[in-house]
Order: structure tokens, then C-alpha cells, then sequence
RNA sequence: GCCCCCAUAGCCCAAUCGGCAGAGGCAGCUGACUUAAAAUCAGCACAGUCUGGGUUCGAGUCCCAGUGGGGGCACCA
């Protein structure tokens, strides 16, 4: 680290009297430029000392700073800089993802380039960030954006391009009416928007995706890896949302049509193998292409009309679990694979066309949805697992729990999981299936019909294709004159109206060709951000592999928790991309996540609509920095909700103000030998010190908090009716203060190290080593207890033994009186020195 | 419907292994200082841990059932 000539802290070390008071926005305006000019929080590239990645999910540029931000930034510069001072080489980087829709609606209102509003925004916010004293190093700063970014992240596309990861389609998509672009499932929630919560429609389209579902199984199961490390809610959002469920595909031939010419046999997939004697009939999705496949030209015509009666049923009434089952008959029969009874073919919207193949066996004895279709077509119920339960034609409930095989000769008598594995067997032998897994996870579909995100790198020739643009002609630049109006969504995207940038020689053969005019997913963008993080100037490369190896993974990632499917699980998926193709070693970017909580106001997510929308900068400008950090971090855990209601920042002020006193009280010399102090004033130092270092590991930072306030209390009394301002202890209790508090309150933590007379900064000193002597205690209250109810409390020493401590309980007074009462001692628990409990009776 | 988490003082929250229910703060009250107020300082009070069972010498902590609150998934075959 540079030191920055003529330091504040040399200034006011060296000014003999020192500040009279508590003065904010003084201190402040003394610590905030020293910080930027003696560069305390950039990585020095030739650092040798084991390193920490700490980072926090940057930010998306809305307007200003807001008490959200307030609250992530103070929690993740706490394991930041505790990290600095534990003598690590600390990576703490800042960024924006700034590409997105919000800046295209601007530009739209105020006739703008979306870059206008972005960057402005940008500049707001990072003076903002300064001001709020997040120990980030500045020089790694970047913008998803910015040319130098989005160069690379068209990079990447295309080597998932050439991997096969990328690929187009034509199929049903979430359709955003009011947006007028496509969205991603995940992106999707309740069947409405994520975004703008407009009902979402579906809309047949040649779309974009990354093929995502091939990583599945490996984002399943290097969960394993983050088990005890990320927060047990964000793994199994995770693996239910690959809902990976495993079963058997059965195989099943389909009469000849009407012209005797063969029908292709129908695969289902199914988790119940061992139900296939109770399948009754066979179930496609009325959507797909395998309804109109199958139909006989007599139910050709109702079809059509259930087809076009279902496009009117919106996603939330079709996924409605009392809804009345509805389906037509085609008209066809399948064989059973096993008895080679006829089944009838049936469509029906409760069948999904996207998942498995579109087709399902129906077993409605077992299966709720199957039972419920029968008995509204009248189709036959047969039970083939005894479960004890009523007969579900009867009761109207499928039994789908566990039971004994009944009718079903080639497995009768087994139980369910039995009769599975024999099932799966039994289908492998005879060629008619085998054992599948099925996933309830997607491809991410990633194109998106607006302007300001990462252009589709791809050329679309008459002749040659779809050809990727050569990566030394990368980026692909957004053009810098579309503005206002002409960037409305019209249903395709804003880019296809530049003629000029559409139309592109293919760089195979050089014919006239146009651009793919979509852009990128803005979770792309944010999909690799930390990777660039690590050499953001590359120009040559998207990054050195050498400084992955040396920072990577990151040791602590702290975001909220609404990224726990979303981005997360796309970081793991370009990461896991990433290592394929031999860039990084790893394979899981994230070691540990910390997930901090939201800031309400009276109960309540503040928002516009609500009218209880706290502003940040009034608060910083009200209390200061550190008292807004402080309370954030003392109100609750870190992944608990804080109520600005319930809060106050007015009590943090109070108390920083009161640890600065202690500081400015302290009456010896720097250097001074703490060893001369008073030694239970050290005592409660060290305590205090060891026990903070054991909360940090286990992120308790509210209780961290609430041990340095009994330690500044502790030192107040010493200082007023102790051994006084003078005393070693008293100037040790402070210095400790201080570095504590510079996890939270950098700018208090840093006046108070000035006024001990240290070079700043408090940032980079050496956190204290705790003196394992101090700790142990020469006496300690011992508990007596009679039938387990505390009656008397005695003072021992520490090493006494459990025959004398039993002894010295069972001879007191008090004890003796509950003995006899309760009719002499029955047996005597003795946990020495601690406690004694006499069982008496 | 299925799965997960939580419940301690008026409020926010502590409580290594099962061992004194209370560390810290907010709000409240009393006193000191002040002409007065603010600030500051000193001190005080308040719950028996959501309910009902169980295990144990002993349960806020472990087990079972329930209530209340929060979250995730949900026609995924």
C-alpha cells in the first residue's frame, strides 16, 4: 500500500489539542479524500500474501443510492476488511450492470440514448458509494456497458456458439405485452412479468437459448460442494427449480391410421413404473404437435375447436388445481406394452407439451390429475398398489403412497420402490423403455427484442446461415444515434430499424447479410462479472487464467436472496462453461454466500406506491455514514429483516460518539506498554477481542456490535471512577476499539486511530493478538441446585475439584434446609466448577 | 397440496456442550448537571422463552403434536 505524503493522520497526530467533539461531517471531510489519495483499498499486484475475495452483487444503476444498498454494502465490507486486518491480500471490487430496460424507457421519455441516463446514474451513484465508505478498490471498477465489457460477453456467446450452447429454436415463449419483448421462465413469476407484472402470454418464436439443461446434473450435484457454506433456502430453491425427478420412459406402438399406414409409437416418461398394470388410458398435450399427429380425421375437427377454446384460458385459471379437466378423444388406441390392451388416446391441456415428451400414461388409481380426468370422461380406474386406503374410483383420491403390487403379474406382491427397480428392468429386457431422468429446468432462453444490451454476435446469410462474427471483429457496437422514439418497442427489436447496422457483408462468403438485430439477457452480462473483475484493462483476453487461479473462487459473495435462482444459477452455469473450456480450474465461482435481509419501513418493503420510501442521503445527511452503517449492522443478523422503524439511528450516533470520547480521553503516551494496565480492564479487552473473532467467523455482526458497546462501557468506567485516562489498559481498550469499529464505522474508527496517535490507517493495522493468559479466569460462580432449581450460588476457583466442589453445596446452609424439606439427598450431579445439582427425595 | 425457516421483555435482539433466562440497544422511569432544555453521566423497572405433551437430575436449547408468522415449489406425469 502507498502512503500518501503529508497524511491527515500525521496532521492531526502532530495538532497538540485535539478535536473538542464529535463532529460528523468533520470528520467525514477529513477522512474521505486521505482514503482516495493514499489508494488504502487497491490490490497491489505484487502483494505475496494469501489472498480474499470478497465481493458484493453490484449494482444496477436506478437513480441514486437507496437504503437497500445501504444495508448489502455495510454488511459485506465488514468480512472485506476484517479480512485486511487479519493480514490478508483483500480483492473488494465495485461495478455496475448497467445494461437493461430501465435505461431504454428513459431514453424513450426524455428522447435520449439509454447511455445518457446509465451513465449519469453511474457517476451518482459511485460518488455516493465513496461517501459511504465501502473499502473498495476504485481502479477495478467496471460497467457491463461499457464496449470493453460487452466485447467480451459477445466473446463468450460465441464460444458457447461453437460448443453447441447456443443455439436457436422455434417454440412457444413467455411474451411480455407491455415490455414487448420475450422473458426467460425464470424470469416469469406467477404467470406475470417479473418486471412489470403484466399477465405474460405465449407467443410462437425463433428465439435464442443456452443450453442450459445439459449442465443440469452437474448444478445439482455440486451443491454438494456449498452444502453449510450458502444458505440451506438458496440450495433447495435451486434443486427444485431443476426438479430433477428420476422414472423410466416407456415406449407405447399406436394403432395404423385410418389408410393403414403405421403411426409412430408414443413415448411417455413416468416417476411410477411399477404402475403400468393400472394405466387405463394414454394422455398427450393438446398443444403439441403429437395431438394433431394422432388424431383420426373424424375428431380432426373437435380438436380445433378445444385447441382454440384453450388459447384463451390464461396460465393462472389453466394452472388452477380445481379446475375441471377438459380433453377430447382422438379417435386412436395405443397397445399396453405388457397385456396389449387397447387404450384410448386422449388431448388435454393438464398435460404440459415442454415437459418429457409431451405425452403421459394415465394411471388413475395412483395418480390424482389421471383420477380426476377418468372420472370426468368415465374411463376405467384399476388399482395396482394396495395402500389399505379406499378405492380411489370411489373416494374420488388417487393413492399414490407406498403399498403392495396387486394385478400386475410380472411384479405382483412387490412393495412400491421394489416394483419400480423391477419395472425398470422388466421394460429394459423387452426393449419397450428404459430409466430416464427428467428435468423440470429449461434452456435459458436469452434473446431479447430491446436495445440496450450486448448485440447477438451473429451474421444471418441467405446462403451460408447463421455465421458468427469473427472474434477480432468483436464488439459488435450498439449504435451510438438511435435515440428517443426510435428505440419504443414495436415487437421486434429497436436495432432492426437501423438499416445501415443490420445489413453486414457474411463474413464466410462475403454476400450481402443482416445482423441478428436481438440482444443479450442482461443476467448474461452478470453471469461472468467477477471473472473481469480480476484483470478488467485485458484487452487481449476476456481475462489471465494465472489471476483466476490466484483469486478464485470467491470466498465470500453477499447479495440478496431474490438472485437465489436467477443469477446464481446462472453464474454457476457460464462458470461450469468457463472451466470446459479450460480458462479456470474451478468449477463453483462462489466458496460461501451471505444473503443479507431486506430494509422495511413499519413492516412493509418501502416503495412509491406505498409513500414510505425512506431516503438514504437525508439519513447520511442527519446521523452520518457510520451511524446509517452502524445501525444497518446492529438492528438484526445480517439475513434478517431490519425495520427502519424499529431502529435507531440516532442511539447508533450517540454511541459513536461515545467510543470517540474514550479515545479522546486516553491520557498515555502511544507506545505505552499495555502490560502495565489494569488488569481486569485487559481482561475484558481480550475477552472482547477473542469472542468478536469467533462472532465474525459465525457473521453475527449485530452481536459484534453489541460486545464493542460493553467494552466502550467497560473502558468509560475505568476512565471515570477506575484506574483513569492514564492507565495502559484504558489506551489498549481503545486502540481495540477502534479496530473493531472499523469494520462498521470507518470513519469514526479512523479519527479515533489519529487521535491515539497512529499512522492511518486503522484499515491496514495489525488486528490484535489476544493474550490467551487475560483469559482464563481464577474464580468463577458456581450454581447450586436442588431438583434443578437454582437455590444458592457459590464462589470457587476454578481448578477446584468436583469432590470439593459437592462438598462446599451440600454444606451450605440454604442447601441443607431444601435437603431436609425434601427428604435427604437421592444423588448429586457435580459439572465442576460450574454447577450442582442435588436430587433429593 | 408438498417442502423449508422462524417464534425469548412494549420494540429490535443475545444466551458454545442441555446447566444462573439477559449481553447490547430503542422506547420508558428516577436522579446528577442546567435558570431551563438539549446533550452527557449515574441508576431503575419490565418477560420465564407461542401452546400441549415427552426425554432428562436439569429443556429457550433435544423429540412429538398443534397454533401463529415468513419463504419456496406446485397439473412436472
Amino acid at each position: 500500500m502507498s502512503n500518501a505524503s503529508g497524511s491527515a493522520a500525521a496532521q492531526s497526530a502532530q495538532a497538540s489539542e485535539k478535536p473538542q467533539q464529535y463532529d460528523v461531517a468533520e470528520i467525514e471531510a477529513r477522512w474521505l479524500p486521505f482514503w482516495e489519495e493514499d489508494g488504502t483499498f487497491e490490490v497491489d499486484p505484487d502483494d505475496t500474501r494469501e489472498r480474499r475475495y470478497v465481493l458484493d452483487m453490484f449494482p444496477y444503476p436506478s437513480g441514486d443510492l437507496h437504503m437497500g444498498h445501504a444495508e448489502a454494502f455495510a454488511i459485506g465490507d465488514i468480512p472485506a476488511r476484517y479480512a485486511r486486518l487479519r493480514g490478508y491480500n483483500v480483492l473488494h471490487p465495485i461495478g455496475w450492470d448497467s445494461f437493461g430496460l430501465p435505461a431504454e424507457n428513459a431514453a424513450i421519455k426524455n428522447d435520449a440514448h439509454p447511455a445518457d441516463w446509465t451513465y449519469t446514474n453511474i457517476d451518482t451513484q459511485a460518488a455516493s458509494f465513496k461517501r459511504y465508505a465501502i473499502s473498495a478498490d476504485w481502479s477495478r471498477r467496471l460497467h457491463t456497458s461499457d464496449e470493453s465489457y460487452y466485447r467480451w460477453t459477445q466473446w463468450l456467446f460465441l464460444q458457447f456458439h461453437r460448443r453447441g450452447l447456443a443455439y436457436r429454436k422455434d417454440s412457444p415463449v413467455n411474451w411480455c405485452p407491455k415490455d414487448q419483448t420475450v422473458l426467460a421462465n425464470e424470469q416469469v413469476v406467477d404467470g406475470a412479468c417479473e418486471r412489470c407484472g403484466t399477465q405474460v402470454t405465449k407467443k410462437a418464436l425463433n428465439q435464442w437459448y443456452f443450453k442450459i439443461t445439459e449442465y443440469a446434473d452437474r448444478l445439482l450435484d455440486d451443491m454438494e460442494q456449498l452444502a453449510g457454506r450458502w444458505p440451506e433456502r438458496v440450495l433447495s430453491m435451486q434443486r427444485n427449480w431443476i426438479g430433477r425427478s428420476t422414472g423410466a420412459t416407456v415406449r407405447y406402438e399406436v394403432e395404423p391410421a385410418e389408410d393403414g399406414a403405421d403411426v409412430e409409437p408414443i413415448e411417455v416418461f413416468t416417476t411410477r413404473p411399477d404402475t403400468l398394470y393400472g394405466v387405463t388410458f394414454m394422455v398427450v398435450a393438446a398443444d403439441a404437435a403429437l395431438a394433431e399427429q394422432l388424431v383420426t380425421e373424424e375428431h380432426r375437427e373437435e380438436l380445433a375447436r378445444y385447441r382454440a377454446a384453450l388459447g384463451s384460458v390464461s396460465d393462472i385459471e389453466r394452472q388452477s388445481a380445481d379446475r375441471e379437466r377438459t380433453g377430447v378423444f382422438l379417435g386412436r388406441y395405443a397397445a399396453h406394452p405388457l397385456t396389449g390392451e387397447r387404450l384410448p388416446i386422449w388431448a388435454s391441456d393438464y398435460v404440459l407439451a415442454d415437459y418429457g415428451t409431451g405425452a403421459v400414461m394415465a394411471v388413475p388409481a395412483h395418480d390424482q390429475r389421471d383420477l380426476e380426468f377418468a372420472r370426468t370422461m368415465g374411463l376405467d380406474v384399476r388399482v395396482v398398489v394396495d395402500t389399505g386406503e379406499e378405492d380411489p374410483a370411489v373416494s374420488g383420491t388417487a393413492t399414490a403412497g407406498e403399498g403392495t403390487l396387486v394385478n400386475s403379474p410380472a411384479w405382483e406382491g412387490l412393495g412400491k420402490q421394489e416394483a419400480i427397480a423391477r419395472a425398470v428392468d422388466v421394460l429394459a429386457e423387452r426393449q419397450l423403455g428404459q430409466a430416464t431422468v427428467n428435468y423440470r429446468l429449461r434452456d435459458w432462453l436469452l434473446s431479447r427484442q430491446r436495445f440496450w444490451g450486448a448485440p447477438i454476435p451473429i451474421v444471418h446469410c441467405p446462403s451460408c446461415g447463421e455465421v458468427p462474427v469473427p472474434e477480432d471483429e468483436l464488439p459488435v457496437r450498439l449504435p451510438a444515434d438511435l435515440r428517443g422514439e426510435q428505440l419504443a418497442p414495436k415487437g421486434q427489436s429497436p436495432l432492426a430499424a437501423a438499416s445501415d447496422w443490420v445489413t453486414a457483408d457474411c463474413p464466410s462468403c462475403g454476400e450481402p447479410a443482416t445482423r441478428d438485430t436481438d440482444t443479450m439477457d442482461t443476467f448474461v452480462d452478470s453471469s461472468w462479472y467477477f471473472l473481469r473483475f480480476l484483470d478488467p484493462q485485458n484487452d487481449e483476453r476476456i481475462f489471465d487464467s494465472s489471476e483466476a487461479d490466484r483469486w478464485m473462487p470467491v470466498d465470500q459473495y453477499v447479495g440478496g436472496v431474490e438472485h437465489a435462482i436467477l443469477h446464481l444459477l446462472y453464474a454457476r452455469f457460464f462458470t461450469k462453461v468457463i472451466h470446459d473450456m479450460g480458462l479456470i480450474r474451478f468449477d463453483e465461482p462462489f466458496k460461501a454466500l451471505m444473503n443479507q435481509g431486506q430494509v422495511l419501513n413499519g413492516g412493509k418493503a418501502m416503495s412509491k406506491s406505498l409513500g414510505n420510501g425512506v431516503d438514504l442521503g437525508e439519513q447520511l445527511d442527519a446521523y452520518g455514514v457510520d451511524a446509517v452503517r452502524l445501525t444497518m449492522v446492529f438492528a438484526s443478523p445480517p439475513e434478517d429483516d431490519v425495520d427502519w422503524a424499529d431502529v435507531s439511528p440516532a442511539g447508533s450516533a450517540k454511541f459513536l460518539a461515545r467510543a470517540w470520547r474514550v479515545a479522546q480521553d486516553v491520557a498515555s503516551a502511544p507506545g505505552t506498554d499495555p502490560t502495565s494496565g489494569t488488569a481486569a480492564l485487559r481482561a475484558v479487552t481480550h475477552r472482547t477481542v477473542h469472542e468478536v473473532e469467533q462472532l465474525l467467523e459465525d457473521q453475527k455482526f449485530n452481536v459484534v456490535v453489541a460486545r464493542l458497546m460493553e467494552l466502550v462501557n467497560a473502558i468509560r468506567k475505568e476512565i471515570d471512577s477506575g484506574a483513569g485516562a492514564a492507565d495502559a489498559a484504558v489506551r489498549e481498550g481503545a486502540e481495540v476499539t477502534a479496530q473493531i469499529l472499523s469494520l462498521v464505522a470507518p470513519y469514526t474508527a479512523e479519527d479515533m486511530w489519529a487521535m491515539l496517535g497512529h499512522e492511518a490507517s486503522v484499515a491496514n493495522s495489525t488486528w490484535p493478538t489476544v493474550d490467551e493468559a487475560l483469559l482464563v479466569e481464577d474464580t468463577v460462580t458456581a450454581v447450586v441446585q436442588v431438583k434443578g432449581k437454582l437455590r444458592d450460588k457459590l464462589e470457587v476457583s476454578t481448578d477446584i475439584t468436583a469432590d470439593d466442589l459437592e462438598a462446599r453445596a451440600l454444606a451450605l446452609p440454604k442447601i441443607q434446609k431444601y435437603i431436609e424439606a425434601d427428604g435427604g439427598v437421592r444423588k448429586v450431579i457435580v459439572r465442576a466448577p460450574k454447577l450442582v445439582n442435588v436430587v433429593t427425595g
